[in-house]
DNA sequence: GGGTGAGATAGTGTCGACACCGTTGCATTG
DNA sequence: CAATGCAACGGTGTCGACACTATCTCACCC
């Protein structure tokens, strides 16, 4: 998975294709896939000045991609304040996987009901691409791969609305579980999750296979929240990088 | 319920207040207020020299409010074409409509859960206060005290990411569920849903709560999907305000 | 007469400028 | 010396202008 698949992978998941010019997309994806990948950290300032100036335009395309990441949850902006790199709370990302656990229970259901055995095997595949991976501790690959099997997951069961809300909360926790997947031991955990889950759906059991995937995602919650925990008291008494006081 | 009041709902569902400026937050307000008000009508040009000249304005906060309500699912942009009014397919309703059913299942569960007495206290009054418009058949004060009850409700549970997915999706049915409300009887129906409802969270029973308000969902996308299946019928052999096929 | 294409029309995306406001650093005061 | 006020700086929000392009119109052709 190379630099060029991230953009790919982003340029799907905002949504940019048509909807948008090249250059705002740009911009997007640039600044999106620096949070993800940690290359800018949260509450670092996002002026548009600075980028406008990075990116050789005007301020009016850097304003409308960072309105988009807005959107996405990835970026704040409140009025006459300079935007920054969300920070979200230790709360926030625990009401952040409630729904998404809630969501990805669901999409579980809907592929029970409505993949096609060929759809199916087309997923076999693609977990058995990212065990060999796991193997290889491959983790951006991984990592990567993984986003795409929940994209191709929306996909197959074809409700859009669903689709664009999982994406965008996808987005608010992959910053955090590009982290989590670097715990020693997650990436095969994740794999078996995702191997149970296709074979839950194998046997069309819509039952088994949201409380697998519900499972899953407590799971990932977890990761994230120890590597916080970690990180927290790795840097010192400061605890969590907390949103302001001045909100 | 006055004008005055419609949009301040609107500013809270858009979460206008200290992320906009209020030239935008006018902007976003008129033209989302008119969408769900049936004033601008599916698929109508909202193109940004109009509504500049309209507010006296430059076109870049008219561009900005489009966007918002872009987001919100209200209104549709494509990379240089000119703005439109979203003109939902039955497809996508249906779409939206289950999403929506999970997530408010999702809701009662929480509220149940988490809800003091007080709260619910509260959320009885309000009710009440419903069933009274309700009989009056009082269509627009029902409606929108329908809109501010679920709203209550979601800032009771306290789970921000939930509250503003359900806030977009609860706009994206507003224009549909204004039509449904009107047909006969639907009023009694849906107050009686919303008792039931409440008395479910009172004796803490989150099973059926969420039961509960998921039927009542069922319930009302029926009653939209009847509304316009007869809009179509008497709009001639045109059968469904489609999405265009140039997508 | 219906389809085709060139020209006219009109709207979008981007830009640089400017007024306003948040922020920062410093001097003043108790 | 800490707290407060002030002034310079820097960034945001909005504007009008301009190049580019989607759309419309209408003459032209078969």
């Amino acid at each position: 998975m190379t630099d060029q698949d991230t953009h790919l992978v982003l340029e799907r998941l905002l949504r940019l294709r048509d909807r948008r010019e090249p250059l705002v997309a740009q911009i997007a994806e640039w600044v999106g896939a620096g949070i993800i990948e940690g290359r800018l950290e949260a509450g670092q300032d996002l002026n548009s000045v600075d980028l406008s100036r990075r990116f050789d335009t005007s301020r009016t395309p850097v304003r409308e991609a960072l309105m988009l990441l807005e959107q996405e949850g990835l970026v704040e902006m409140k009025a006459r304040r300079r935007p920054r790199v969300a920070a979200p709370s230790l709360q926030d990302i625990r009401d952040i996987y409630q729904v998404r656990k809630n969501l990805l229970a669901m999409l579980a259901g809907l592929l029970v009901e409505r993949a096609s055995d060929e759809e199916l095997t087309e997923l076999r595949t693609r977990v058995e691409r990212m065990r060999k991976l796991a193997d290889d501790g491959d983790v951006d690959s991984y990592f990567w791969s993984h986003v795409l099997l929940q994209e191709r997951m929306t996909e197959i069961v074809g409700n859009p609305t669903l689709k664009q809300i999982l994406d965008s909360l996808a987005l608010r926790t992959l910053m955090l579980r590009h982290l989590s997947l670097t715990r020693a031991g997650r990436l095969s955990y994740s794999v078996d999750d995702q191997e149970r889950l296709l074979q839950a759906c194998e046997e069309r059991d819509g039952e088994l296979a949201s409380a697998l995937i519900a499972g899953a995602t407590v799971r990932a919650q977890r990761a994230v929240e120890e590597q916080l925990e970690q990180d927290a008291t790795a840097r010192g008494r400061k605890p969590v990088r907390r949103r302001r006081a001045a909100d």
